[in-house]
DNA sequence: GCGATTCGTAAAGATTCTGTTGCGATACGC
DNA sequence: GCGTATCGCAACAGAATCTTTACGAATCGC
């Protein structure tokens, strides 16, 4: 029924019923958003959530007949962008999806990044830096693709905080005090270029071309 | 209780009652969230989430006791991100608030205002006069941020204080006059241009172009 | 003209932020 | 089970910014 009236919106619209074709056909197809049951056969939504989160930016939209709080909870902490309980209207969850897409030009997509000297692959989690290769740590990467999706603005401490550590942890600069100086570190190798400007009282604004130190 | 569960979270919340306070505290203060409710007086909660989409891509997030399809429709297709249901539970709210502030950063959304000779760019910090960029302290931004808005009039001492150093510095006239001319040292450089005018006794004019000093 | 108020400028003091280091806790692979 | 890598957290010196004060010059009302 659902997949009826997405199509009749004249959404391209896959379904699948278990997790692995979920996989599969995710892999293969990308999607622009997801729905799916918080109960599935073999893996749970939640599970689900952070499978997704892994790979993409893409919304994610959970159903449930599950009206508990803390599954709610769980389920949005998880990586969920929405959580609808059943019984729902088809009217609505048809507008918790144009909300949702609305939202989706403005994303980035997941493929490579290519600025200044930087090169920065989320897919394969690597970073070269004028053709040389960085090994960087999960934070260290999250904190860097943030950087290079939005090279030149300044990013403010509490939006980087909020975005690689979450929402709870907006109060707590030191955590970027210390990351920024180990990314710094890293990228630099050896050209005497300083590539994350301090913008104090405010944030840090990356130069992925890089600036005479 | 929504605001002290949300202060207990550490954000940074201000509360305000009506339609008018709204727009006032939102224009100064450049919230990352909105949380509305549905019904306010004088002005529809739907109405709000127009006026907040014509100047910001922040999420909105509207609460309502309507539970009906068509107004969860109208208002999500008016611009709310998210649309909760009282009576709901706080958990599940502050759930969805770290939800969509997860995507904050992929919104940064002011653009660069240019004026006569300046370039100024909110999401880079950045300003440039005549092509040379100048580095300004976040207070001094502020200011000249509010200049450039208001390019050519006169912005009195109070609309000044309050903007950049709040309400209960309103009576300070002290920090004007050291910020003024700390402006006027700064953006002047090599022409003999007077940006910022005294408007004496009312406040000061911001002049673009410049005028011969 | 004269007093009162405001304005421009400089500098010192206080406050807050930043970069760095180090250590223990935890999670992970072998 | 063990070693390694990563993360969270605290402490500190140093830097940048903000606040406050002071004083001469300019302006206004009478």
């Amino acid at each position: 029924m659902l997949r009826a009236s997405l199509s009749a919106q004249r959404y391209d619209v896959r379904t699948v019923n278990d997790p692995e074709e979920a996989v599969r056909v995710f892999e293969d197809w990308n999607p622009d958003l997801v729905i799916t049951d918080l109960m599935m056969p073999g893996m749970s939504g939640v599970e689900i959530c952070r499978a997704i989160r892994r790979q993409a930016s893409i919304p994610i939209l959970v159903l449930s007949v599950r009206d508990q709080e803390h599954t709610k909870v769980e389920a949005l902490d998880a990586g969920a962008d929405d959580y609808v309980t059943k019984p729902f209207s088809i009217q609505e969850l048809l507008a918790r999806v144009r909300a949702h897409l609305r939202r989706a030009p403005e994303r980035v997509g997941d493929s490579a990044i290519q600025v200044g000297d930087f090169l920065v692959d989320p897919a394969a989690h690597s970073v070269a830096v004028a053709g040389r290769p960085v090994h960087l740590t999960p934070k260290e990467f999250d904190l860097l693709l943030l950087f290079a999706r939005n090279a030149g603005k300044v990013l403010t401490h509490r939006v980087l905080l909020t975005a690689v550590w979450g929402a709870q942890s907006a109060q707590q600069p030191e955590y970027l005090r210390v990351f920024i100086g180990q990314l710094r570190k890293k990228l630099q190798g050896d050209a005497h270029k300083e590539y994350i400007q301090t913008e104090p009282w405010v944030g840090y604004r990356f130069l992925p071309e890089g600036a005479a130190a």
